[in-house]
DNA sequence: TGCCCCCTGCAG
DNA sequence: CTGCAGGGGGCA
């Protein structure tokens, strides 16, 4: 589910939480959720997180790393701990959290945040010496690895991944060669493809095609080089604007805190089927299937 | 370079 | 009950 955006948020909150704090011991729940050897990381202290399109990277001492992908419904969650150690139920969930899914009336019948942790979908829990974080996945899709840092960007993962979209090196004419590379490609397959550029999910590449004006059917043969400039500066801005709100919380996205992102009240296209065009065309949005992904656009706007 | 699949649960 | 969901791996 989570796209860059989310997959930024959680990083930038876990980056405040839990660096400097040591691994006590990993509780596995659902053993294939989890790969490599627990026990690697145990005892270590946390050093740095980061990430790699949609992949989480931890790096601990010892040149020992833990790497996290979130998939479709992954969450990483952390509950401070007065005392440390075992979670207890005074510590439950972090009570702004939980009003914050009161105000916002957004909570999920079955939503983790309504329970304390673990919950039944938290598949690896990490005690930390002054807390304790879940990987909780509802759909199992999802993945931790304890491996050796050296080894980290050589995960097949991590390996596959092409230009990051902040990178300088995401430019429109990079794009526009690596589209005319792919003639027979409609464009939204192409702005997806990992390889290509990193963490662009189905939102963010609806929300990105609406505000370059191009229709995410178009094939890459039919991008001009003005298409291209105007998609990369609204992929970036695009991804800025999911930051800025934590992210979209349509569904099971979370930040570290169990508050949800806010993105989702200001998607132009994406989950807007039938609803007006933000523009001012005063079209309805329309959703496709399209690379058997929903698809959203305004017809009028999008060409 | 497209399709089916992994799995769980909600909306219609 | 069927179809669909922020992802991506393995397979023609």
């Amino acid at each position: 589910m989570p796209e860059l955006p989310e997959v930024e948020t959680v990083v930038r909150g876990l980056s405040r939480h839990i660096v400097g704090q040591k691994i006590k011991h990993i509780h596995i729940p659902a053993k294939t959720s989890f790969k490599g050897t627990a026990k690697m990381a145990e005892g270590l202290k946390i050093k740095k997180i980061t990430r790699r399109g949609k992949g989480i990277i931890i790096d601990l001492a010892k040149d020992q790393t833990i790497l996290v992908h979130l998939k479709m419904t992954g969450q990483l969650i952390y509950v401070p701990s007065l005392r440390g150690g075992k979670p207890t139920k005074q510590s439950g969930l972090p009570r702004y959290a939980r009003n914050d899914e009161k105000r916002l009336n957004y909570g999920h019948p079955t939503d983790d945040f309504t329970n304390t942790m673990p919950s039944k979908h938290t598949r690896v829990w990490f005690e930390l010496s002054k807390g304790n974080l879940y990987f909780n996945d509802q759909r199992r899709f999802g993945w931790v690895k304890s491996v050796a840092t050296k080894d980290a960007l050589k995960d097949k993962f991590f390996a596959g991944l092409g230009v990051e979209p902040f990178d300088t090196k995401f430019t429109p004419a990079f794009l526009y060669v690596a589209i005319q590379r792919r003639p027979k490609s409609n464009i939204k397959a192409i702005i997806l493809d990992q390889s290509l550029v990193t963490g662009i999910g189905n939102i963010y590449s609806d929300e990105a095609l609406f505000y370059a004006r191009i229709r995410p059917t178009r094939l890459g043969r039919s991008i001009t080089k003005p298409d291209s400039t105007r998609l990369v500066g609204a992929i970036k801005k695009v991804l800025t604007k999911g930051i800025k709100y934590s992210g979209t919380s349509i569904n099971t996205h979370r930040t570290p805190e169990g508050s949800m992102g806010r993105m989702q009240g200001y998607l132009a296209v994406y989950d807007r089927k039938g609803l007006p065009c933000r523009g001012t065309c005063k079209g309805k949005v329309e959703k496709i299937r399209l690379n058997g992904r929903g698809t959203h656009f305004c017809p009028s706007c999008q060409k």
